[in-house]
DNA sequence: GTGAAAGCGCTAACAG
DNA sequence: CTGTTAGCGCTTTCAC
């Protein structure tokens, strides 16, 4: 089947290209009969226009590029579903970067963006980033950017998050209340506001228990899942071992209940166990885990409405916009009081 | 700051757009001392070429479409991944469409796909496909495609899957030599060859154990959690109940273990439990659970790879060209011998 | 109500 | 070695 353009398209009419487009796109300067006809003849001569040369003259790819640490993980894939549930209708097609937690990674892909192949970015920054000037190039170049989840708080531009000191708060002081006395935090980042809210408030619920914050305590996760093993190894060996953990992401449950188990240390009698997580088979580990379930599909969607509503032009959110939504301390067996 | 063009910089440097073209693609044809220049004004302006102009003279967008069922689905999450790393020096981005098993969406995206939007497709069909004329139309315009994982047998395009008769048959064989004799297989579509291929392994075992196949212990499950929890729980709480189960994919463990859960089966004393699954928190559930585990990473880069040859216009693979990678049967404490 | 012409930004063919 | 021209496919003035 040859491809078929509008040229083509109104040869077969005995039209020209300008009164199909106009009749194509429905312009009240076309009289019904011949948009009758022209959109009958295209169906048949299976007409696609053609959506960058669309794009050349409009400025605007409807193309938005997502950027994300990683996919295989359950709250960017579920906030994923979030973006596209919110672009979906508008007819917006997504592209996906993956910086795999790498700052040089991350600023390739932005300054690939200056070419105008997408009209938008969300984005969520790597665990190395801290600078921000690769992102604030692009919104100088008016390429529109929403921030979900990990943000960069000194870089102007609307966010979407969830309220991470105060779910770092509920978490320790959930294991406060069940009689933890010694909580270690695992962290991902020393400069990611994300880690240092989460750990924030797990020092405040310490603070608010009259428990000194020992920087032994807290440790700072890697994308490197064996060199967390060791270093959580080690802190859980310790003769003063604590018997509490609240860890900041997803993917560090496996290392932390793999060590526990090389310790024979049991959850929830001998350490019990909070962790940030959106993984629904979360209920059927073992034991139970007692998770902070953030609202993935509703932080991915709503940045990608404001995002939408920047690209609109008019009633442009401001930089300033924050929306918070707040997580959930889910209860399950690895916290259970003993 | 202001939009640069080509025109833009040439008017910079006293030159013409066609020279300084030929200077940015470093053409043997323009002086060093002139590359050099333009290269550095070019920098200093901050100049990036439009992305979608050139699209519409090489008739290519440098685009391709990875249309998923899913992407909260470890499978699908480490199958794009190795679909980035294929693509990644390439300079070609990864547009992701999610169909949620629906063979309309499924349509509906493909349709657009002929406006030249992508240069070529990545797809793992939904449950509801049977038929593929959606998808060989697309092949008729020139657009290749390839498929990974969930393919469409019937239709004449690359295929990248893994062995999954063998696997059903691995899976089932395991739990027979382990002591069951009353296997209940949950599929997840009548039509899906993935799913009828591990569920003719399935039976080759059974067979091959001189044991009956029942229709009655083959579920077809669905995307509906609720519907699934109800099939499966009136499939163990019969009097003559399986004791075994192998279950095609990975989101239904949660189910069947809520399932044996809430009917008190003991896994893996009362009943035996294989999924196909690429969780890496498998061995930390409770039990542990027993896995097939597809190689998702290579099965998404091979089919990239064939993607990104078809896209090379010479040594393109033929539309017969099937690439299959073996499954891995990973045992734990879900199938344990009693 | 319809068409001719120009131009979105880039590059290949051809001249000079 | 550099410049002019034309055209990728579409749409939007502006004529008619």
């Amino acid at each position: 089947m040859k491809k078929v353009n509008i040229k083509a398209l109104a040869k077969e009419l005995n039209l020209s290209p300008a009164t199909v487009s106009k009749a194509l796109r429905d312009s009240h300067e076309i009289s019904a009969a011949t948009k009758q006809r022209v959109l009958e003849v295209a169906k048949q001569l299976n007409y696609a226009p053609n959506a960058y040369a669309s794009s050349l003259r409009d400025r605007r790819s409807r193309n938005i590029a997502v950027i994300i640490p990683e996919v295989a993980d359950s709250f960017f894939s579920i906030a994923i579903n979030g973006i596209e549930a919110a672009i979906e209708e508008k007819d917006y097609h997504v592209l996906i970067y993956l910086t795999h937690e790498l700052y040089a990674r991350e600023q390739a892909i932005l300054k690939d963006f200056k070419s105008g192949r997408v009209d938008g970015v969300l984005i969520s920054v790597s665990r190395e980033t801290t600078d921000g000037s690769h992102i604030s190039e692009l919104i100088a170049e008016d390429v529109p950017v929403v921030f979900f989840d990990r943000v960069l708080e000194n870089v102007e531009a609307p966010k979407v998050v969830t309220d991470d000191f105060n779910s770092g708060y509920t978490g320790a002081m959930h294991l406060l209340d069940n009689g933890c006395r010694h909580i270690a935090f695992l962290g991902i980042s020393n400069s990611l506001s994300i880690s240092n809210n989460r750990m924030a408030g797990y020092q405040q619920a310490l603070k608010d228990h009259h428990l000194t914050v020992s920087p032994d305590d807290m440790i700072t996760c890697t994308p490197d899942t064996a060199a967390n093993f060791t270093a959580i190894k080690q802190l859980l060996a310790k003769e003063n071992r604590p018997d509490g953990i609240v860890a900041s992401v997803e993917n560090l449950t496996n290392t932390v209940y793999q060590v526990c188990n090389e310790l024979q240390l049991s959850i929830p009698q001998d350490i019990k166990v909070v962790c940030f997580s959106n993984l629904d088979i979360a209920a059927i580990l073992h034991p139970p885990l007692t998770t902070i379930t953030q609202p993935a599909f509703q932080i991915g969607k709503a940045a990608a409405e404001l995002l939408l509503k920047s690209l609109g032009k008019k009633d442009a959110p401001s930089p300033a916009t924050q929306i918070v939504i707040p997580s959930e301390l889910i209860i399950r067996g690895s916290s259970k009081r003993s």
